[in-house]
RNA sequence: GGCCUCGUGGCGGAGUGGUUACGCAGCGGACUGCAAAUCCGUGCACCCCGGUUCGAUUCCGGGCGAGGCCUCCA
């Protein structure tokens, strides 16, 4: 800094939870960046907290393709179906049929929404999207191996990962780095009983028993299912190797979830990491407070995609900083939709073009989408100046958030839905104002079209900057 | 109790040891018969107390306040 010199390093950074450290983003392998994400539990709509993630890591896996080539980024993101919430739930919904095809049933419809949800939101489909139960023998295998070397105990039908026996080559206990917090933390604060076959409180669960009417696969330790977090230790490690590049969730994964799967994952492969980066979003509040299902407040993607445009939930999502708590209100998507006009009037149908060094900037510098929002606003004003490829860069960077990606014409169209008038009666109510106007009947003028914006219809008087004649316009009122 | 994040103008929300963030709303102006849209211009800020410094919103310490995790959870 001081002598002068430029940055020893411009490309991405990312804020590690694993350091709590912004570091310089370094793939083992540029010629495939590996990135995975825990994707959702398919037993229910997913929440707007939900979809915080899966746009926050879109915009990620955004960016790795343009830094480090489209083929050269491998982004995995899983779907848990298999959980003791979805069994619930199946017996729910599904009382009469057997539990496993009631299960089968609530699956497959709940990852069907959740598709059509994270599409509305302009997220790309993941390089590799495994369900779980797909990959129950990578589970097995990997938790035999655990039991071989050491670190995976069976008690009871269980088997359950040894938090004690993961030691550093100082012989301290490696478990509770990423969380940072010691065993005895742990413990003092546990509020949840603890089963007697555990040999510590905080061992918990690779592999459960199940009844005949339960979800189980045979294995060495009987007929059972995965506990939670293997899933996608074993998952990534399919697809991503032993060592991968980046690991995102929410905070709440901070612990247990992302701590369980370093301890398996690293104890099962030999490795020093389990992922070089670990990323994590905040949570989400609705109107200022906590969403959750006792207060009443809990909103689905499908709910907020009722009243607002998928893009507009989308930039919503980004106009705060992924790592910081984001309140979700009306007044913020309100601002967000019409953010969106203004955009969508300024780029017209200009294709992209170069990038903005602003936007991209921004996002290198751990996903500063804020920042990036704000150089998008100042290429909207330089287009609407005229400004030379200005509405091409303002397409291209928008484009690198996931907006955007729509025409005008398109994003208008949506709009159209809520006006009942056709076209050719609307051309006549502007014909009948005209006349009225050209009459100076301004009292039947403003009054014809005061009806109309009551039905949604918003007049413009325009000037044909040419021969100075007006010509008056309408689009379907914001 | 332990761990962690945060406190910026009316609202949302970046950033920085000394210089305009940006957006929405507001206000003034241009344009208009009047509007709408658009364009131009503009007011408003850095929780409190110490410390370091020539200088702190920015660094350090303390306080107060908000939120999260420690239990299924994005």
């Amino acid at each position: 800094m001081s002598d002068g010199s430029p940055p020893a390093f411009k490309g991405l950074r990312l804020n590690n939870t694993l350091t709590r450290k912004k570091e310089d983003f370094v793939p083992i392998d540029p010629a495939n960046v590996r990135i995975y994400v825990c994707g959702p539990t398919v037993y229910d709509f997913a929440h707007i907290g939900n979809a915080r993630p899966l746009i926050v890591f879109d915009v990620l896996f955004r960016l790795l393709r343009d830094l480090y080539g489209a083929d050269h980024v491998n982004y995995v993101r899983n779907v848990t179906d298999v959980d003791d919430k979805i069994n619930a739930r199946a017996a729910e919904e599904y009382p009469d049929l057997p539990l496993n095809e009631a299960i089968r049933k609530v699956t497959d419809e709940t990852e069907r929404q959740f598709h059509e949800d994270v599409a509305a939101l302009g997220c790309l489909p993941p390089t590799h999207e495994p369900r779980a139960t797909e990959h129950i023998p990578g589970m097995t295998k990997m938790i035999g191996e655990l039991i071989a070397k050491g670190y995976a105990y069976v008690a009871e039908g269980h088997v359950l990962f040894d938090v004690r026996s993961w030691k550093a080559a100082d012989g301290s206990l490696e478990y509770g780095h990423l969380a940072n917090r010691s065993l005895e933390d742990m413990i003092a604060g546990s509020r949840v009983e603890v089963e007697p076959y555990k040999r510590d409180p905080m061992d918990f669960v690779l592999w459960k028993p199940s009844n005949p009417d339960e979800p189980g696969w045979p294995s060495a330790w009987g007929v059972g299912r995965p506990g939670w977090h293997i899933e996608c230790s074993a998952m990534a490690g399919h697809y991503l190797g032993d060592v991968f590049d980046i690991h995102g969730g929410g905070v709440d994964l901070v612990f247990p979830h992302h701590e369980n799967e370093i301890a398996q994952s690293r104890c099962a492969h030999g490795t020093d990491l389990m992922a070089k980066y670990w990323l994590h979003n905040g949570h989400l509040q609705v109107e200022g407070e906590k969403m959750s299902k006792s207060l009443g407040n809990f909103v689905t993607i499908r709910e907020v995609l009722k009243d607002w445009s998928g893009e507009a939930v989308r930039l919503n999502m980004l106009r705060s900083h992924y790592h910081q708590p984001l309140d979700w209100t009306i007044a913020g998507l309100k601002q967000s939709e019409s953010v969106l006009d203004s955009w969508y009037d300024a780029v017209g149908d200009a294709e992209g073009g170069l990038f903005c060094a602003d936007v991209t900037g921004a996002l290198e510098d751990d996903l500063n989408t804020p920042r990036a929002i704000a150089a998008l606003h100042e290429l909207r004003k330089a287009a609407s100046r005229g400004a030379a490829g200005a509405k091409a860069s303002l397409r291209a960077g928008a484009n690198m958030l996931g907006l955007l990606t729509a025409t005008a014409d398109e994003r208008y169209a949506s709009l159209r839905v809520s006006v009942t008038l056709d076209d050719n009666t609307i051309a006549s109510w502007i014909a009948a104002r005209s006349a009225a106007r050209g009459a100076k009947d301004f009292a039947e003028a403003d009054r014809l079209r005061a009806e109309l914006e009551a039905m949604g219809i918003q007049l413009m008087d325009r000037k044909d900057p040419a021969t100075g004649e007006v010509r008056t316009e309408w689009e379907v009122k914001r």
